[in-house]
DNA sequence: TACACCTATTCGCATCTCCGAATATGCGTA
DNA sequence: TACGCATATTCGGAGATGCGAATAGGTGTA
């Protein structure tokens, strides 16, 4: 493949992954993973401003992360991707199982 | 669950993502899918200077994502975790549609 | 020990991201 | 139009992150 393309393709994919690296934004996609809910909602859920739930949704909208659905006055946020919670919960895993590793060798050492 | 236990395991869960937010961080886990280097090998594949791969691999280490193991004076660094790459691929698929949803988007408005 | 090679770390600086607070925009109803 | 509620955006400052350049540490060999 073009050298210059896959340079491309890897800062896109960083912009996705970066999109992922926020503790709130990992909240709010397994809170609409659960189910659709509006800012208000989700404000509520989560106990979070609402503009600070704002501001992060449109980094999620913007990365195709979450879908958004106007009804009056409400948005109505949903997933987007039930694959994005796929690789959260992998990477999940991951953590997990390195946790584990980093505290068995922890009570090896003591 | 407790809720600030879930915030830990978020604000954990973030950093993890974050130690894929980076283009390079990204080309050196898809090289070392392929196949175990050392630092001086992945140097010269991905085409950085040496001090930025070792900075890069140390974050990947300290979240688990790759495995060092010294041999005389080198040391071959390989993926620590296969769920890894499948966590960024199933990201991958979610970016490119979003891509072809917009540039559709796009071609509609054109 | 001295030297060469491989790898890791530190430093200074520029850039980015997050937040709270305030403000602006959009929508429905009277 | 005026008002109230829901949502989005902007602004300034604090903290994090990446880089190049220089340097330090670790390992094998003579």
């Amino acid at each position: 493949m073009d050298k210059q393309l896959l340079k491309e393709i890897n800062q896109m994919h960083a912009q996705v992954c970066s999109g992922l690296a926020d503790p709130k934004r990992i909240a709010i996609l397994y809170a609409l993973a659960d189910n659709p809910q509006t800012v208000t909602q989700l404000a509520a859920t989560l106990e979070m401003p609402q503009p600070t739930l704002s501001r992060h949704l449109k980094i999620l909208r913007d990365h195709g992360m979450v879908a958004a659905e106007r009804d009056g006055a409400n948005v109505y946020y949903a997933l987007g991707d039930k694959r994005i919670i796929r690789a959260l919960d992998l990477l999940r895993e991951v953590m997990a199982d390195h946790l584990n590793k980093r505290s068995a060798l922890v009570d090896a050492m003591a």
